[in-house]
DNA sequence: AGCCCCAATATTGGATACAATCAAGCATGA
DNA sequence: TCATGCTTGATTGTATCCAATATTGGGGCT
C-alpha cells in the first residue's frame, strides 16, 4: 500500500534490504560501495545513504573505514530480538482484537489455510525424500508473512506497524526458516500455535490472542537458537 | 560508556539529534544541509549521511527535493509511540527485576531522591511565583532518565535498549515535560508511579514492576495527549 | 485589488574528483 | 624460518561540481 520510497534512496535501502533479506548477500558478507553502485547503475552517493539507512535500522554494520558488512546474529542477538518481538506482536495482536474486522479474519483464515496446506506437502514430500527442504517453502513464508501482516495492519498502530517490520528485515528469510522446517513435528506444532491464536482473536478476546501469540513467537525463537547452538553457523 | 559514534556521521547524527531534543531546531522547523555544514565545518556529504540516519530513526521527516523537518507528532503518533513504549519499557523491566543488583537499585534510589527533591523545590517555587516553570526541570528530565535508564541497562538486552532509546530521541524535551510540569498533583503523580516502581523492583515482582511500568508511561502519555489536544500547538 | 504565469533564486539530488585509510603481499634481515 | 617494515592496490570518506527541482517574487492581465 504505503509507498515508503521517496525517491531513490529509500527505495535503493529497499531493494537492498530484500537481497540481504532474501539471501543473496548472506549475514556478515561485506557490501562494496562500488559494487552496489554498478548494480544498480547509480554513483556511489546515493548507495551510502541507503546504507547509513540500514546501519540505523540494525540491517547492516558499518566499520569505520572497512565498510559495511550484513549483520550477523549470534544467540545471544536473536534471543534480544525475538523476546522483543513476541512483546511487540503481543502488543499488536491484543490491539488488534479490538478492531479487527470479518474480512481481516477471513484473510488470516486464508494465509493459514495455506501455511497448513504447504507444510502437509512438505511433509509429504519429505516421507518420499527426507532431504527435500527450501523447494515449496518460499510460499511458506510468504503466507505466514500474510498472516502476521493482517494482525500488525488491524492494530493500528502505526509506529508498531513500522518497528515490527524493521525487526523483521534484521534477519535473513533463510535463518527464520532453517529452525522450522527441520522436522515435521516443528512444522505442525507451528499450525496449531497459529490455529490458537486465530482461535482467539476471531472471537475478539485479546487477552489470550497476546497469550498466544507471544507463546508463538518466543517458542519460534527458542528454536532457532537452539538451531543455531547446534548447527553452530550463522546464515 | 559504549560510543556508538563510529566517525564523523554518527557524531554528527548524534549532535543534531540532540540539539534536536534540546528544542534547538523546534519540530516542523527545516534542516538546511548547508546551514548545518557550516555550522559543523564539515561539507554537506557527510550531513546527508547522517540525516538519512536520522529519517530511519524516525527522528525527521524527508521531503523528497525539499529537504529534513524535524518530526513534528499529532496527538495519534504519540498515543502509538507511548503503546509501544510502555510496552517495552514494560519487557525491560520485567526482565530487570530478575537480575538487577543491589548497587543498581541504588542508583535508581538515588535518581528518585533527586527527583523527588526537585519536584517539591519546583513546587514550592510555584508557590510564590506561579509562572515558575522550566528553569530548575533539567535537573528532574536527568534523575528522570537516569531512574528509567538503569532499568533499560538492567534488562540485559541490548536490542530493547536501542529500540527505547531511539523511540525516546523522537519526542524533545519540552513535549515530554510539557504535560507532566503542569501542576503539583501530576508531578507528585509522577513521583508516586515512581516509588511504586521502585518498590516492586526492589522486590524482585517482575509482574508488579511491570505493572507499575506500563501504568506509568500510559499514563504520561494520556496526559500529554490530553495536554496536546487543549494546547493544539506542537513542540 | 486579485490572480496567474514566468523568471530568478535557493536548495536538494547525484556524479565525480580527490584525499585518507586499511589490507595484503613482498622483500629484507636476524 | 619467522618476524618486521615498507610499498602498493583497493576501498572508504569528504569535498566539490553540475543538474534537477521547488520556492519566491515581480510583472502583467482581467
Amino acid at each position: 500500500m504505503a509507498r515508503t520510497a521517496d525517491k531513490l534512496v529509500g527505495s535503493l535501502a529497499e531493494r537492498i534490504s530484500e537481497k540481504i533479506f532474501a539471501g543473496e548477500y548472506p549475514p556478515g558478507s561485506p557490501l562494496r560501495q562500488e559494487a552496489l553502485a554498478e548494480e544498480f547503475a547509480v554513483s556511489r552517493t546515493p548507495i551510502r545513504e541507503a546504507l547509513r539507512q540500514l546501519e540505523a535500522k540494525g540491517v547492516i554494520e558499518h566499520r569505520p573505514n572497512q565498510g559495511a558488512i550484513v549483520r550477523a546474529h549470534d544467540a545471544r542477538d536473536i534471543r534480544d530480538a525475538y523476546q522483543v518481538r513476541a512483546e511487540l506482536e503481543g502488543l499488536a495482536i491484543s490491539l488488534a482484537a479490538e478492531w479487527i474486522t470479518d474480512e481481516q479474519i477471513a484473510r488470516m483464515r486464508g494465509a493459514q489455510k495455506k501455511f497448513s496446506v504447504v507444510v502437509d506437502k512438505l511433509i509429504a514430500a519429505r516421507r518420499s525424500n527426507p532431504k527435500t527442504r527450501l523447494k515449496d517453502v518460499p510460499s511458506w513464508v510468504e503466507s505466514n508473512d500474510d498472516f502476521h501482516n493482517v494482525v500488525i495492519e488491524a492494530s493500528g498502530n502505526q509506529r508498531l506497524k513500522q518497528m515490527i517490520r524493521d525487526l523483521h528485515q534484521g534477519f535473513t528469510r533463510n535463518l527464520m526458516l532453517s529452525a522450522l522446517t527441520m522436522d515435521g513435528r516443528r512444522m505442525r506444532e507451528n499450525v496449531a500455535q497459529h490455529e490458537a491464536i486465530l482461535a482467539a482473536i476471531a472471537r475478539h478476546d485479546p487477552v489470550e490472542a497476546r497469550k498466544a501469540m507471544t507463546h508463538h513467537i518466543l517458542r519460534s525463537g527458542e528454536l532457532l537458537v537452539w538451531w543455531l547452538e547446534r548447527e553452530g553457523g550463522l546464515r
